[in-house]
DNA sequence: TGCCAGGCCCTCTTTAGGGCCTT
């Protein structure tokens, strides 16, 4: 499948949970959850927790809910990620900060030897964007803003995956619905200043 | 010993600094 033809097709919204900020400083993925989207439409779905081979701090404990006694039960980061790898392939990927996510995506897969073939968009640079006037552009804020429903889970992969599909369906929506993946890639890239404008010549 | 991310984006900017956002 070429880029074009999966850009058309199927995004991947993907979110991390991982022991901290920096793969760079050794923090590694410990759950991993997505929504497979087909023009517009949820066609799968991919929830795994993972083991990372150490224990998280009480602070991931706290702020994600996930146990070293969950993750105790859960198998090898590597493993879950090869699995993962190949659900994503041929897919163009979705993320809240996409900086995050595709710094976890990036490292986790280079230590399997192999990538991936889509490119990300950012939520969060759209949202930015296209609602200057939320409180702050936070993925729970923005879910709020736009009142999308939800079940009360933050910080869980799934959840969270889940809710930016529907952050993203949304923002399509508000740019006149005809918009396609690259042109959306390109909103996120743009000068904020310049935003309106080049909506109204869409 | 002490510290430990990094990209985006705004502004009292651009020869910089600091808040936001993700875990």
């Amino acid at each position: 499948m070429s880029l074009a033809q999966c850009a058309a097709d199927t995004i991947v919204v993907l979110d991390f949970e991982t022991t901290g900020l920096s793969p760079n400083n050794g923090d590694r993925a410990i759950e991993i959850g997505a929504v497979k989207l087909v023009d517009g439409q949820v066609v799968d779905r991919f929830s795994e927790l993972m083991d990372p081979g150490f224990r998280i701090s009480a602070f991931i404990e706290s702020y994600t809910g996930i146990s070293n006694q969950m993750l105790a039960g859960a198998e090898a980061t590597e493993t879950v990620m090869r699995r993962f790898a190949s659900f994503i392939q041929g897919c163009n990927l979705l993320a809240h900060n996409a900086a995050f996510d595709s710094k976890f995506l990036d490292a986790e897969l280079a230590r399997l030897g192999c990538g991936y073939d889509g490119q990300f968009v950012c939520s969060l640079l759209i949202g930015r964007r296209i609602y200057p006037d939320a409180a702050n552009h936070r993925l729970g804020t923005l879910v709020e803003y736009k009142n999308i429903r939800h079940d009360g889970v933050f910080h869980r992969a799934l959840a969270d995956a889940q809710m930016t599909a529907d952050l993203w369906l949304a923002m399509l929506a508000d740019c006149g619905g005809n918009l396609t993946f690259a042109e959306m890639q390109r909103l996120s890239q743009i000068p904020k200043a310049k935003v309106a404008q080049w909506l109204a010549r869409r």
